[in-house]
DNA sequence: TGAGTGACCGGGG
DNA sequence: ACCCCGGCCACTC
């Protein structure tokens, strides 16, 4: 029989790619870059695979992934500012405006073509339908 | 072996 | 919003 036994590295590939994904500006909480990669990759993995960037950490946007609360997990890596000087803005207490900044997700084509998931819809916030820009 | 720890999360109170 | 708890997986005493 075979071992279905997958390790946490052989996540690691799909993990980066997956949060390339997302755009300057916005946001990802690490669960949702598990669910968007699926198959049993599970938050704390995806914070494993971030931490092992090394070099990668140049081509990977790995300041956009941030914990379920909109606050910074990292210290001493600048994340902070990072995100700041995309024009992500912070609240009083030091957390990510996730109505604002909160990445919806990859579009379902794009996950479909490349075998990962879309995030369901999120009722909470809305794509800014009234959003009015002045 | 078992407890503790970590770039974590969801549910319930 | 808070705290508590259980689940998650790998690693380290």
């Amino acid at each position: 029989m075979s071992t279905p036994v997958r390790e946490e590295r052989d996540y690691y590939e799909r993990i980066y790619t997956a949060s390339e994904q997302v755009p300057r500006g916005q946001v990802a909480t690490y669960g949702d870059i598990a669910a968007i990669v699926g198959d049993g990759c599970d938050a704390r993995i995806v914070g494993h695979a971030l931490g092992a960037l090394g070099a990668r950490s140049a081509t990977v946007p790995w300041q956009r992934i941030i914990n379920r609360t909109g606050g910074i997990s990292t210290s001493g890596h600048g994340q902070r500012e990072l995100l700041v000087e995309e024009g992500v803005a912070f609240d009083e207490r030091g957390h990510v405006r996730m109505d604002a900044h909160h990445w919806p997700g990859p579009s379902e084509e794009w996950a479909r073509a490349h075998g990962f998931q879309s995030l369901p819809k999120r009722p909470g916030s809305a794509p800014d339908p009234q959003l009015r820009l002045f």
